[in-house]
DNA sequence: CGGCCGTTGTTGAACCTTCAACCAGGATGC
DNA sequence: GCATCCTGGTTGAAGGTTCAACAACGGCCG
């Protein structure tokens, strides 16, 4: 249990202004959204994904795939968004089990407005104070973070069978 | 309203290759968190706050500034740490508003016992995942963030300033 | 001193997320 | 057909965060 691989120093300060960075980031988004237009980022993420899909529907699962959720998650927060009147759900014809949601046009035109402040907020804060390069360089970070954790998850899946 | 700079199609796949990773990786960290030490990261970085304190001490409002925390969340989250026994509150002899954060012998042989799984899976999904290269350009992209933010909120409260 | 304002810290309500439990419906094997 | 298992989705409770309101104290200036 000893032999865990701690940070050196120069790996701590790293890390620690990458937490800085990356937490006020994204809680200046989600404040920002939350402010102008009502609703987390996590809601907005899933009206995103609703606009651009075919019909601007998505059956419950593949909608939580996209947006990184959880069924319940998405199940709690489509239950809000159809309180707001944003989004319906439908029964699925070709599942009986299956839920699809459904973007409603006062959801598309709320989407819109929030759009604009959040495009904004993110170009101000991400793209105009990077370089081109380091731009380049935070999407191959970004991808290999992400590659690593898609790696590991397979790894542990694999545990978990090998425990059955 | 409609002279939002909207992102490029490539700007849209580094933000959302940005966001993934991002979203991805901190729930990955905050999962093994509570599994293996039953608190999420927040609660863990005030433990960690306070271990590197003098006398592992801290007054609530220098431990909501170290954690980028707000008060109210701190004093919920160092209520809950204190009925785990992790810390205690004193009363500040300076002040007598005060009150003082200490983390307890408890609190601290816990914390190390977390930091060695919560360090071993920073390691291996940041750190091993990222050629020394791309760690400096973390480094400065976390920093020009946090800059870019940091100036932002100085600008924001001068208009409140303004509005009075 | 006494009034006023800013700071410190807590509280409760509302909201969001997580987790475990659950129901209903498909899919598979006998 | 039916027993079994897996999948899709919802629910309620528990825990975390946010926001607004508040109480208590310090500091400042008349």
């Amino acid at each position: 249990m000893s032999d865990v691989r701690w940070l050196s120093a120069e790996e701590q300060q790293v890390w620690r202004a990458f937490m800085t960075a990356v937490t006020k980031f994204t809680e200046h988004l989600d404040r920002q959204l939350q402010r102008d237009s009502g609703m987390p980022m996590a809601y907005y993420e899933i009206l995103v994904a609703l606009s651009e899909a075919p019909e601007r529907a998505l059956r419950m699962s593949e909608l939580a795939s996209v947006c990184h959720s959880s069924r319940s998650r998405l199940s709690h927060a489509v239950a809000r968004l159809e309180k707001e009147g944003w989004v319906v759900r439908q029964a699925c014809p070709s599942d009986r089990r299956g839920s699809i949601a459904v973007l409603t046009e006062t959801g598309f035109r709320v989407l819109e407005q929030a759009a604009a402040g959040h495009v904004t907020a993110v170009r101000e804060h991400l793209f105009d104070v990077l370089t081109p390069d380091q731009l380049r360089s935070l999407a191959e970070i970004s991808r290999a973070v992400d590659a690593g954790l898609t790696v590991q998850c397979a790894k542990v899946r694999r545990e978990e069978f090998a425990d059955l």
